[in-house]
DNA sequence: AAATCCACCAACCGCTATAAT
DNA sequence: CATTATAGCGGTTGGTGGATT
């Protein structure tokens, strides 16, 4: 039969750490470095099950965790990524460097989504017009208007993607993607992109690494105190450098990443993709869905 | 000063994919 | 190959502390 219990759930304490557990968790991976969650609390002396270990390890203990309020550049890594891919927190911790996917989470919950929601009745967006009039979005602040902005782009990828994906499962003709950024990337949000791309003629910089990166995360371990890391990192981006300008700038501070990408052909079309959505193109951030007014009709 | 409300966040829960037996 | 545990992820909950009434 398969694996031994992880735990038995009798005995196992849960709820808030107190300092001596985590003195023991923290004392142990110093000691023996990461290995099994499921026989450290036995080891470490701890009457926790390995799951909860884990987490209070990734989520907390964890040398590199950065505490703090988020920047804005880490703020509009989080607004950008989101727009992108809605709530992939793991993979937008992986893009900052000492974040956790929960804090990341947390933080969305708490500030930017209240933020959204506040500030989403004062949204005028004109659809109903055919006309190529710019959406006419009024925000506070840039930063907020850039929010909604990907929010509502996100959106309607979403909706666009789910109603492709219907027409060609009706269809049962062409194989979609496996790669939602490939998908995203092929569809009309992705081709007006491409257009604005070529009408300002410019390759704008992204948040995103130039490195080839993969959801599926490679382990990397960084240069820390403990050794083996439970890293969830591949590419991660130094936003530790304060940036006040909302808008992102280039980024040299990229890490390398030490496990390379078996099937590069792939992963290089779906980071051109992402790097590629995730630039705002001119000054107007959402300039192309008044232009590209076939944006909203359905295929 | 007490009660209530609210924001924040650590931790848990449940699900899925993968690995081990 | 089937079964089961593990790791990882996203959603949710509950405790805590500060603000407000």
């Amino acid at each position: 039969m398969g694996r031994g219990p992880c735990c038995d759930k009798d005995g196992v304490k849960k709820g808030p750490w107190t300092p001596e557990e985590d003195q023991l968790l923290v004392q142990y991976i110093q000691k023996h470095g990461l290995g099994c969650w499921r026989s450290l609390p036995k080891n470490a002396g701890l009457l926790r099950c390995g799951k909860s270990c884990r987490l209070r390890w990734t989520n907390y203990l964890r040398p590199d965790i950065k505490r703090g309020p988020f920047s804005p550049a880490e703020e509009a890594t989080i607004v950008h990524l989101h727009g992108m891919l809605g709530n992939k927190w793991a993979y937008m911790a992986s893009q900052l460097p000492g974040r956790t996917d929960n804090e990341i989470k947390n933080f969305w919950n708490t500030h930017l989504k209240k933020r959204l929601t506040s500030i989403g009745p004062k949204l005028q967006i004109n659809q109903s017009s055919s006309s190529s009039e710019p959406i006419n979005i009024k925000c506070e602040s840039p930063s907020t208007r850039h929010m909604v902005q990907w929010e509502s782009a996100r959106v309607e990828a979403e909706a666009r993607l789910s109603m492709q994906s219907l027409l060609l499962k009706s269809k049962s003709t062409a194989k979609s993607h496996p790669d939602i950024f490939l998908q995203l990337w092929k569809s009309e949000v992705g081709e007006a992109f491409r257009i604005i791309e070529e009408k300002d003629g410019k390759t704008s910089e992204s948040i995103v690494s130039d490195t080839p990166l993969s959801i599926k995360n490679e382990p990397v371990l960084l240069d820390d105190t403990v050794t083996p890391m439970p890293s969830k990192t591949t590419t991660v981006i130094d936003t530790t450098q304060e940036q006040e300008e909302d808008t992102c700038k280039p980024n040299e501070d990229v890490m390398t990443v030490s496990g390379s990408i078996g099937s590069n052909e792939f992963a290089d079309s779906t980071d051109t993709a992402l790097k590629l959505l995730l630039d705002f193109p001119g000054g107007n951030d959402m300039e192309f869905i008044g232009e590209e007014s076939e944006f909203f009709q359905l295929p």
